[in-house]
DNA sequence: AGTAAATTACGGACATTTTTGTAACCAGGA
DNA sequence: TCCTGGTTACAAAAATGTCCGTAATTTACT
């Protein structure tokens, strides 16, 4: 996914949103501000080290933002920039037509013909 | 990206959207029925192995319907489901949110700080 | 006082899994 | 033979994960 193909914006859109988790992070940060020890207990199947990949993805797409405070045990936290709080909506859109739909698509599903 | 790790329906929306293609495919067919031939030819570097397992995976998701024609040369055509059909204009949303927001994200980008 | 251990937020090397792609093949006509 | 819409076997690339190390400082123990 790192050559484009197409001039739609909407590859550079599923280029930051394709993935498991950057959708959940930002479901995590749109309750407020995270640290990385939160993200980490919250969604205890992603390593560290991925949480760490991904936070820096979304940061250089500049839907998160990170702050480091100077200090004893490390302290870092993460919001979502304005940018990042405006997309929250579009994809709490994409969850509730994916409920509303169910039926819709059960009915055309490959796997639901008889 | 195959086992659940929420309960967020977000995440099942990801799991058919991911990816380069998915998106991509949606907008051709939103112009209308398309052959396999057609996308094939609407996006080269797409191989058609890809586009095999791409359609079928959106037809499993009930966004895409496929129909084949008996006959001499085959002829499969495919088109949006009503369910598909509801979701391009979310995706549209996120395609103006990205071109919307460009400024905004620059702003609180890594690679823009100074 | 000295030493060890814990905490936090990573980074690097490396292994594995998943995704994506390439090449070749099939059917059944025109 | 070519066309269409696939499929299968194999290869390359991308995503994801595990394990270990690091910094600076507090706390725990002896």
């Amino acid at each position: 996914m790192q050559t484009v193909v197409s001039d739609c914006p909407i590859e550079d859109v599923m280029r930051v949103l394709s993935g498991r988790w950057p959708a959940l992070l930002l479901y995590y940060l749109k309750e407020g501000t995270r640290r990385f020890s939160d993200l980490q207990r919250d969604n205890p199947t992603l390593s560290h080290r991925i949480l760490s990949l991904e936070l820096r993805k979304l940061e250089q797409a500049g839907l998160v933002a990170r702050t480091a405070f100077p200090g004893y045990p490390l302290r870092v936290e993460y919001d979502l920039t304005p940018a990042g709080a405006q997309l929250v909506p579009l994809i709490d859109g994409l969850a509730d037509w994916w409920e509303a739909s169910a039926s819709l698509r059960a009915r055309h599903a490959t796997t639901a013909e008889v």
